[in-house]
RNA sequence: GGGCCAGUAGCUCAGUUGGCAGAGCAACGGCCUUUUAAGCCGUGGGUCGAAGGUUCGAAUCCUUCCUGGCUCACCA
């Protein structure tokens, strides 16, 4: 059969010779061994049985020396003709970079102080038919990292640094959450009616039902309706689907961290994030340079004076949309056709977004941009309500949550009304706004992007260095 | 979607003014029993992202397209 290289033709005639010898190439294996990790630790004369893939090795006429990788690290072994008999040190120079054995032998320490295991038995794994990467300069190109994710992971140490790093971050959360009480739940990823969020969503089909569905945009009218039922400590963590641009800090799917807490307002939510983050940040450990430190910080800043401080304009949220946008354009924040709300977001994007450095808490939303939110109870103007930055993006949004079902009503049908002037797809989730009269308890919520939050605590530039297999165009 | 940049061997990269397609690693054949980016001798490997054009001659210049990166736009 030919292949697209050379060097892949050459294997597969490795593949046939072995299976013509009897060697079956792809056997199962009923003992895995120790980990490198812990093999590495062993006093010298101890015997070991570790498996792997060999990454290196070096041939000479009568023994040879290979590392084998792996999740926990690499190991050298030393194959020696008086040690491991010819047949042994045979077959191991038929043997391929990327193929992966399991030797036994007994531990010693090289000339250059080494643990390596001296093999006296070897066992085929697995045949790799094709080349791996070069192994001093690994796999640089970035197409390449992103679409064969499991070569990058292979030869680039700091690519799985970043994406297990995600793991530890995300098990931090959890454990913290569960230990505060708080239970893990599953909720729709289709749905009727994407809501939750104004964002445009992906749209697929029911077979059976014959009916159109959306992905989530947002789980959170699910969560609240858990509210509803009983339910005072809830969180999700799962996907999101924005049917919208990508780039270094936005994938269409990317991963959301909802809580919900009973009882409790907006300010509940600030102390909770912080220790959300502070115990995520702890738990990674050493290894990371984070983009910021998280430790200090925390201050809450008002939008319209974070506003006024970074551009010398007063915006005010009394304002007309025409005033608002005669002071955008004088900020050189192009006016558009924009909602008041968009406005402001577009001179708080240009102007001082990127300046929120150090975590912040910006207060100060108006209430008729967030139709979730519950109004302070002083005007009516503001939302009760902040947005978490570090490091200048938006890693947070919480608010106290709306339990009226007649203001939520209300806050809907606006809602509806331009999300369908936009071409959005919309529509009043009336269920929702049914379990709400049945009566939500006071509450508060939060949402923190993970993927975010892992770009910050391990300095990672681009989104896709914290996604295990980032969107990308098709292939073909 | 716009702007800028990139695509050459399996991988990492050179390629001058338009004049025979190159290196290192990897592979193949030898030598080599403590090497570790092992070493030494030798060999093979290319749709230069794709298509078209200019030219005696194109990896190189022009056009279009594909893919990716960065960035802007979009985006709670």
């Amino acid at each position: 059969m030919e292949t697209d290289n050379q060097q892949a033709d050459i294997r597969r005639e490795k593949l046939d010779s072995l299976k013509g010898r009897g060697i079956d190439p792809y056997p199962s294996c009923g003992d895995p061994g120790t980990d490198t990790s812990e093999a590495l630790k062993l006093d010298d004369g101890q015997q070991v049985r570790i498996s792997g893939r060999i990454m290196s090795r070096r041939l000479m006429g009568k023994a040879a020396f290979a590392h084998l990788q792996d999740s926990a690290g690499r190991m050298q072994v030393y194959i020696r003709k008086d040690k491991a008999g010819e047949d042994v040190l045979g077959l191991f120079k038929e043997l391929d970079l990327g193929d992966f054995i399991g030797v036994e032998g007994e531990v010693f320490t090289t000339r250059t102080g080494e643990k390596t295991v001296m093999v006296s038995k070897m066992d085929f794994l697995s045949k790799a038919l094709r080349p791996m990467p070069e192994k001093w300069h690994g796999l640089r190109d970035k197409e390449l990292r992103y679409r064969k994710r499991y070569l990058d992971t292979l030869v680039n140490a700091e690519s799985s640094e970043f994406l297990r790093a995600r793991s530890r971050i995300i098990g931090s959360i959890r454990n913290l959450l569960e230990e505060k009480g708080f239970a893990e739940v599953e909720t729709p990823i289709l749905q009727n009616i994407p809501g939750g969020a104004a964002a445009r969503p992906f749209t697929t089909h029911h077979n059976v039902y014959d009916t159109g569905l959306y992905l989530r945009i947002a789980p959170e009218l699910y969560l609240k309706r858990l509210l509803v039922g009983g339910w005072d400590r809830v969180f999700e963590i799962g996907r999101n689907f924005r049917n919208e641009g990508v780039s270094t800090r936005h994938n269409p799917e990317f991963t959301m961290l909802e809580v919900y807490r009973s009882y409790t307002d907006y300010t509940y939510m600030m102390d909770l994030s912080r220790e959300i983050i502070l115990s995520a940040a702890a738990k990674l450990g050493e290894g990371f340079t984070p983009a910021v430190d998280v430790s200090s910080g925390w201050k809450k800043e008002n939008l319209w004076e974070l506003i006024r401080k970074h551009t010398g304009v007063e915006f005010s949220p009394e304002d007309s949309l025409e005033e608002l946008k005669k002071k955008a354009a004088s900020l050189d924040v192009p006016p558009g056709k924009d909602s008041a709300a968009k406005v402001v977001d577009r001179v708080f994007s240009a102007h001082v977004q990127d300046k929120l450095i150090e975590p912040v808490f910006v207060t100060g939303y108006p209430a008729k941009d967030s139709p979730l939110a519950k109004s302070s109870p002083d005007n009516g103007i503001f939302a009760e309500r902040f947005e978490l930055y570090i490091n200048g993006q938006e890693i947070g949004n919480a608010y106290t949550e709306q339990n009226d079902p007649l203001i939520q009503r209300e806050m809907f049908e606006a809602q509806a009304g331009e999300k369908s002037r936009e071409g959005i797809p919309s529509g009043v989730d009336e269920e929702y706004l049914e379990a709400l009269e049945h009566g939500m308890p006071p509450a508060s919520g939060l949402g923190i992007g993970i993927d975010r939050l892992v770009m910050v605590l391990t300095g990672a530039e681009s989104i896709r260095e914290v996604i295990l297999f980032p969107m990308l165009r098709p292939e073909g």
